[in-house]
DNA sequence: CTGAAAGCGCTTACAG
DNA sequence: CTGAAAGCGCTTACAG
């Protein structure tokens, strides 16, 4: 800018003045500045401006997910750099993989960074250590599970909800023993779908049976292991509620295995890609990912504008989808 | 940083050389800086330190892709992340959708923000405009596609021998008349693959059928209809190369309506999630978009470390996975 | 409408 | 081992 200056003949401001189009400069300097700025390739610096400028907004935000490669997490990913890109703030995303101890770094490492806000899909139990930084006015928005020891605005999909009517929906089929396959239950909402099931099957007077249950799915394969143990047992299920995508996938494949994808029902949470071309076509729990991301980044961008309202908690409903697997009867006996 | 020295009793300095770890600070004193930092809850300027640090590197990169929520893409992005990461090094990123202009805004963007370099998968065909940025130390690595009118790192997937190669595998299980389904044609990589195509063909002394072959299919509805028209038309092909994964999942929807999943043979050009659980499983020419993110970030990490090397071009082969759909003989008539 | 001075939060280059 | 001064590239707050 300092050569651009000199180049130009006028002074910093002058420069300065230009590049940020402030209409009180004589057109004249105007010409003057911008083709001394274009033989000399200037490119202003954002993070210098930044510095200085008053409010100190950095036009990031930083987003934390489980996996930017996991289509759940790149589908709330994708809504947020769009409503983010609307008002040209940029996205600095981390893949957190579950684990608490990164969740803590790459926040350290954002708020170093001097986001604007952070849109978290938390990882850890804890997020009081986040306190100080609300305080110190990082605006704070929670998606897909809630904080925990914090108050934060929160956007979150009806696991209770949602689960309880994909149950309601096998029970309504016949079926009266439905299996469970859950993903680790240290994550909150894989609790709450399990809680919905458990109080369908209540609602609908089916007595509880814990060894329809396993819990701590969280690989496809862990999936597909306890889906073949559970279905080989004694008295096996004859319809099964699993409560996330990777699951899902991972009983078909043991269903597959057992030859038994046409006669055992099944209703997995999570909408996937091709659900509608197996055979038979997957019924699911479907989040809405999209609308979680936008909504989030809509909160965020409110609260880095004017902080002030007290925390909200949005419940985003789900929608099931019947394709198929999830009507199948149970066999008489 | 000023209140903690003062809270301290130090200098502004020391307080710098304690932040930054530097060994040379005494015991007393650094115990001192950090209770004080403590205390006022202080955090680092990374944006600040970076202005003034000598080499002005931000220690972030950016990263622009055709669409965040795209699996190929997404794949790219987790494993530049992963390298990145492993350096402290950030990733904004951002989704292009096939848009040459918002290439070029993104790019002005990120070369705002003082990126150390930058990853590309284009949308445009002219890159003489980061000619001058290269010039001014932003390493440049392109991914997926090569740069036009620039001389930079590419990385690249090796679509005309793949495609050829399914091709092939086609013709060796007896089809002479092989459908081509291709995304636009103003994309590099979606005429290398016709020429794959095509070239596998000659060799093969089949004669070329202009009939057979389908241009700028951008979605999958697209792919859908197309295909469903050059099936249902006279002399239709005995099998279909689908040049992308949309593509091939069009496809696949057409030759479902049609009934003929089972009597058309068909190879994709990319692996997607859950080809091997349709039927037929879907065989296809898989890309290794893990592999051209991890080697995208490595080069442009090394660039960005000594820039000096004149621009290499890495081709990725790319790996045939049978599974059923492509190994479909031809019918007898 | 234009500019000289001061300062954002930090580090460099010295001096002690 | 510690610190006072200057400066990174820009904007604020004045003055003219």
């Amino acid at each position: 800018m300092r050569d651009v200056a000199a180049l130009a003949g006028v002074s910093l401001k002058t420069v300065s003045r230009v590049v940020n189009e402030e209409p009180t400069v004589a057109v004249e300097l105007v010409a003057r500045v911008r083709l001394a700025a274009e033989r000399l390739n200037y490119q202003p610096n954002l993070t210098a401006s930044n510095l200085r400028r008053g409010d100190g907004k950095s036009a990031t935000i930083g987003l934390l997910v489980q996996d930017v490669s996991n289509p759940y997490s790149a589908a709330i990913y994708r809504a947020v750099e769009d409503v983010a890109g609307s008002v040209s703030v940029s996205v600095l995303a981390g893949s957190l993989d579950e684990d608490p101890d990164r969740e803590r770094e790459m926040t350290a490492d954002l708020i170093a960074r001097r986001v604007d806000g952070l849109i978290i899909a938390p990882a850890g139990q804890d997020h009081s250590y986040l306190q100080l930084e609300q305080r110190s006015g990082t605006a704070v928005v929670f998606v897909d599970r809630p904080p925990v020891l914090l108050a934060a605005d929160s956007v979150v999909a009806d696991n209770h909800d949602g689960t309880a009517a994909g149950v309601r929906h096998l029970l309504g089929h016949g079926h009266r023993r439905i299996g469970f396959l859950g993903d680790l239950s240290s994550i909150r909402s894989a609790l709450e779908r399990y809680e919905g099931y458990a109080e369908a099957l209540r609602t609908a007077g089916v007595p509880p049976d814990p060894g329809l249950v396993r819990h701590d799915l969280h690989s496809e394969e862990m999936a597909r292991a306890a889906c073949l143990e559970l279905l080989t047992g004694p008295n096996p299920p004859s319809a099964l509620f699993t409560a996330q995508n990777r699951i899902t996938v991972g009983a078909i494949h043991a269903l597959r295995t057992l030859r038994r994808e046409r006669s055992t029902a099944l209703i997995g949470f999570d909408d996937f890609e091709l659900a509608d071309l197996l055979q038979p076509a997957v019924t699911v729990v479907a989040q809405d990912p999209v609308a979680m991301g936008k909504l989030s980044a809509e909160l965020l961008l409110k609260r880095i504008a004017s902080r002030g309202s007290a925390p909200a908690r949005y419940v985003i409903p789900t929608r099931l989808i019947t394709r198929g697997s999830g009507e199948i009867p149970p066999r008489r006996r």
